[in-house]
DNA sequence: ACCCGACGTGTCAAGAGTGGAATGTGGGAG
DNA sequence: CTCCCACATTCCACTCTTGACACGTCGGGT
């Protein structure tokens, strides 16, 4: 439902044809609302449908340049000030944090740290983003410094998390547990994906702590 | 792609009823993976189609018990150890952020704190799960608490940002900017949503500071 | 003069997710 | 014994999202 208000939002920067849009979006909204070519031209049809935005000029290749109404500016701020948000986060990564304990405490680990580092790559990029974009005082500029705040707060905690819970790994009850899962389908070592994950031997030996 | 591993992800841990995967849905991975019953019904079929999952027992009134297989459980491991994370994180809150400035800073400033009690309402609401629920060391327990605590650092993070962004918006450059973008749509008084939003005066009058 | 790369629009198929409704049965409370 | 609620499945119609494909055109460099 919030691909109409992204686009809505967008014009409401600046007129534009489908194509900045897209530019837009790639550039600024990657991270945030993603969005392809086909669902942002479909969008601006059913906008101007429904009278949210309009063309407001023709261009050279049969450039259609879309401007928000008056109508749109009403809707896109009764989105912000009064529709509750209530988006659902699905997470990915954390539903595989969740049933990690399939693999072997190793893998489990190590899943864990690559998690931390592709973070922190995040991190970075968007630290080298903020440095490089001279933040003026427009729309765009002010909130989308907040945007880009909260970024670089979630990657960094992010990445403390994940190298937090590989520690926790390395405890002898995660370990019996996992084996327990494990040993109730019946794997050992042949089977799965990675052949990393052998139970040569009980686990007494002390997981190596990297 | 991921609700196919969620339901087999559930399936390791034990064999249930379409009408259980609902249950451990709506109680463990309500705030990671949200599905609704046509969604899971219809995964099982496909899963038990795709010999990931099976039917292994018969219950009271048409009751179907699914299990895993032992494809199944090479795909889940699969995923978790060999398939990148890849998932774009779309999130509606920040993409309000983004596009604040059409409202007043008045109405931006009080959407973010907004977010931030209801952001402080989620995380001890986590809390509470976390104090209330006696974790032992089978799989779900381990790595649900990995999981949980993630959800106490996120929504931790969420408000300090959230209050942060709220006193970054008391700022004499962000509401010229704000009154610029406004004006031009030549906004005031009527049209807007909420009447809270009204343009009696100059702006100089300091914000209340809560 | 020509051609390639950027500009620019559009359609389609398929899968993911939402929300609601229809249908039926078993077992326990009263 | 009866009735109602929890159990349990299935179908439908819709929107959102993805990814690819198809098509046409302006403009500048060689």
């Amino acid at each position: 439902m919030s691909l109409k208000h992204a686009v809505l939002g967008l014009l409401s920067e600046s007129p534009a044809s489908g194509y900045d849009l897209m530019k837009l979006f790639n550039a600024s909204l990657t991270n945030v609302w993603p969005a392809t070519q086909s669902q942002v031209y479909g969008e601006l049809g059913k906008l101007t449908a429904a009278g949210l935005a309009e063309v407001s000029a023709h261009g050279p290749r049969g450039r259609k340049e879309y401007a928000i109404t008056r109508e749109g500016i009403a809707e896109l701020q009764h989105w912000l000030a009064e529709v509750p948000p209530g988006g659902p986060h699905r997470d990915e990564s954390l539903l595989r944090v969740f049933f990690l304990g399939v693999l072997t405490p190793l893998e489990a680990r190590t899943f864990l740290l690559g998690r931390a580092e592709e973070t922190a790559r995040l991190h970075a990029e968007l630290r080298r983003v903020d440095e490089e974009t001279q933040w003026d005082d427009d729309m765009i500029s002010v909130y989308g410094r907040l945007t880009l705040e909260y970024g670089l707060r979630m990657t960094a905690a992010q990445e403390e998390w994940a190298r937090w819970a590989a520690e926790q790994i390395d405890s002898a009850k995660v370990r019996e547990a996992s084996d327990r899962v494990r040993s109730r389908h019946g794997l050992g070592t042949g089977d799965g994906p990675a052949a990393t994950a052998r139970d040569d031997g009980p686990d007494d030996a002390p997981a190596p702590t990297a």
